[in-house]
DNA sequence: GGAGTTGTTTAGGA
DNA sequence: TTCCTAAACAACTC
């Protein structure tokens, strides 16, 4: 389910944990979501640590400890919940933070969810990440190139490449391509320098709606964006009535207004 | 029972 | 080399 906003949203879940320290990490063993972290170095490293900060990047989390820092990507279905310090672990809970006042849950039934660990308080795998959609680094410059090297790829595609739009997913995607007019199946390297612009004050604006919308308080879109309608069937375009179509686009399913995202 | 699901990585082809 | 696509991962819902 999360993208950016929804991951944003999330990432505070656990913010009744700040200043609190972990007494016990549960883990899951044998849960896929370790595959980029050994359980055993999670649990000895956040052991008696103080949980200090909290961070969001596209579709990255970190939670920040004295020494040491935890990654965390919700992948398709995973959560994070805060329940009592008795918390006995249901059957996705695969990693449980005990502090003294209460459990920090990471919960996933399909694991695609992934975590990471490092002990230093700049760890790679997080300076590393692109800059964000919404900050000021994220130009109309480095839009155009990715699109020019990208050129043979469908625009829904390229927006869900998360290395020049974290936090972009599928229904963002949908909605950007929407508001811009724009066909989802459209080559990368045909759109005109007029295209390019609105393209690029398109996504930054949906990045900051999305935010504003569900990233607090996890509100619901109004009723005149794409969102509302995409996944009805028999959805119809918020803005001109058009039957929504839908087929696979960049391997996802897509849909689009075939009125006003022509070819 | 089968198809489909708001994500990422990787193998293999062009 | 670079870019692009499809499959794999796993569990749940319709």
């Amino acid at each position: 389910m999360p993208e950016l906003a929804e991951v944003a949203f999330y990432s505070k879940k656990w913010a009744p944990g700040l200043g609190d320290r972990v007494v016990e990490v549960i883990c899951r063993e044998r849960a896929r979501i370790y595959r980029t972290a050994e359980p055993g170095t999670i649990r000895r490293g956040l052991k008696g640590k103080k949980l200090t900060g909290i961070e969001t990047k596209g579709k990255q989390m970190r939670f920040v400890f004295e020494e040491a820092s935890l990654g965390l990507h919700l992948g398709m279905t995973g959560k994070l919940l805060v329940k009592g310090k008795e918390h006995e672990p249901g059957r996705h809970d695969h990693l449980v933070i005990r502090q003294t006042k209460r459990s920090l849950v990471f919960r996933d039934a399909r694991m695609f969810g992934a975590l990471k660990f490092d002990s230093s308080a700049e760890p790679d795998w997080w300076v590393k990440l692109p800059p964000e959609v919404v900050s000021r680094s994220f130009t109309l410059k480095a839009v155009s190139e990715y699109l020019r090297r990208r050129k043979g790829s469908p625009l829904k595609a390229v927006l869900l490449q998360q290395e020049r739009f974290p936090g972009v997913g599928n229904w963002m995607a949908d909605e950007i391509l929407w508001r811009c007019r724009l066909h989802p199946g459209r080559r990368a390297g045909t759109l005109g320098d007029d295209e390019v612009e609105i393209f690029f004050r398109e996504t930054k604006q949906l990045c900051r709606d999305a935010l504003r919308i569900i990233g607090t308080k996890y509100g619901r879109p109004p009723a005149s964006w794409l969102f509302r309608h995409r996944w009805r069937r028999g959805g119809k375009c918020p803005c001109d009535g058009a039957m929504l179509e839908r087929a696979t686009i960049g391997g996802r399913t897509t849909a689009w207004c075939p009125k006003c995202q022509r070819e």
